[in-house]
DNA sequence: CTTGCATTCTATCGGTTATTAGAATGTTGT
DNA sequence: ACAACATTCTAATAACCGATAGAATGCAAG
């Protein structure tokens, strides 16, 4: 029969973009991508892979037509193809949260211990933070912050968070973010704000999960 | 470093997820599921493929915790995990119609020829469904359309249509649809219907397409 | 033309996958 | 006890995959 064919021509089309998700690291390729556009070198070594071997993956991802590339000078950038793949990538998270018992002991042994973190509902936060009673920091890289970032937060990249430490309020909350649930800096920075006193907690969404509620953000334009 | 070896463990969970969704065989069983409970007969019946195949497929999309085996008498049943993983695979389907033009051009192949193919927008075919101007056929097997159909849709099984076609009133307009948009059944039905006079289309959406636009379906009880 | 970034090609290693098949096993209903 | 369904084990083939490495190629900026 030929509508056999046919159907698996279908399956096998969909099973294209099935076999990209299918590798952890085009994963984290994903996950690093959700956060905006990114050299191959910068995707290497963010993921901390051979580069040869994140151009491989890279092919991977651009066969199932999740990325584009782009020349940029001597650089190749490389972006997802659109708003729906960083949904995707949520979506596959959210699935394996749901329903892998593995996940989520791993995710609590991260996020538990040893601090506590209090969850913040999106809505009542972005108030919060409207009203200044908050202030939410973006302890990304500034460039992803420049990509794309919460309503009313501020860049403090961990890397150089010492050096702003003085521009935050003492006694104001102070709220952290990164990347995303599987995203260690804004952990990182909540040991470090309490160690100086500060009251500093985390929300696990990063800019793909703020989107996917439908909520907008804010992009900064080049300095 | 530790922390890399867990990200590590977090993407590589995730990929479970992505390794069952990578096959096309897999797609079209989480497919099949989509519109209920099946047993491993029934399903690689319908795939066409070994029963022995379908088990060890079957088995990899355990492993990845998206389906779930339930024994009923002397047949072992499958279902979904959970309502999340029909709405991945039809993310999952939608994300590739996007971005892959193959399957674009292969649906095209398929709906657009050689019958022309009205499109209805879901909430006003439901507003007439209920008022009676239209008549909405569910031509999938019996046992699907008891798991779950579309409101106001009166079960008419492809196999046996011609059976049921007195009970059709021949000047009323008839909506068929079928398991979704890689189904041929609903084409088949339409274009039965056509020449026996009837004025007939079809919905590419099925019961998972359905239900992610938020929208309700009902469930009859055993008869 | 030289340099640096990225891709490609080559090859290799070990491991996994899909598929088919035959035989055995376990479970359940009759 | 027997028949039916499903899974497992074994085995075999063929194909593919992730990772790594060396060498070659293409491309653009200076």
């Amino acid at each position: 029969m030929e509508s056999r064919k046919i159907k698996d021509l279908l399956y096998e089309q969909v099973a294209r973009v099935g076999k990209a998700a299918s590798s952890p690291k085009r994963l984290e390729l994903l996950d690093l991508l959700s956060q905006g556009e990114k050299t191959v070198e910068a995707l290497a070594s963010a993921a901390s892979i051979d580069i040869k071997l994140a151009s491989a993956h890279l092919k991977v991802l651009k066969e199932g037509r999740l990325v584009e590339a782009r020349r940029d000078g001597r650089f190749i950038a490389y972006r997802l193809a659109g708003a729906d793949v960083a949904g995707l990538w949520v979506n596959l998270r959210t699935v394996a949260e749901e329903h892998l018992v593995e996940l989520r002991v791993a995710l609590g042994q991260i996020f538990a211990a040893p601090e506590r973190l209090t969850a913040e509902t999106r809505i009542s936060l972005l108030d919060k933070a409207r009203q200044g009673k908050v202030i939410v920091i973006d302890v990304r890289p500034e460039i992803e912050y420049r990509a794309g970032h919460l309503p009313f937060a501020r860049s403090m990249p961990l890397a150089e968070i010492e050096r702003h430490l003085p521009d935050l309020p003492a006694d104001k909350e102070i709220v952290a973010y990164c990347r995303g649930p599987f995203c260690l800096m804004s952990d990182e920075a909540v040991r470090l704000l309490r160690k100086r006193g500060y009251r500093a907690s985390k929300i696990s969404d990063g800019v793909a999960e703020w989107v996917m509620q439908g909520l907008p953000l804010d992009v900064s334009p080049l300095t």
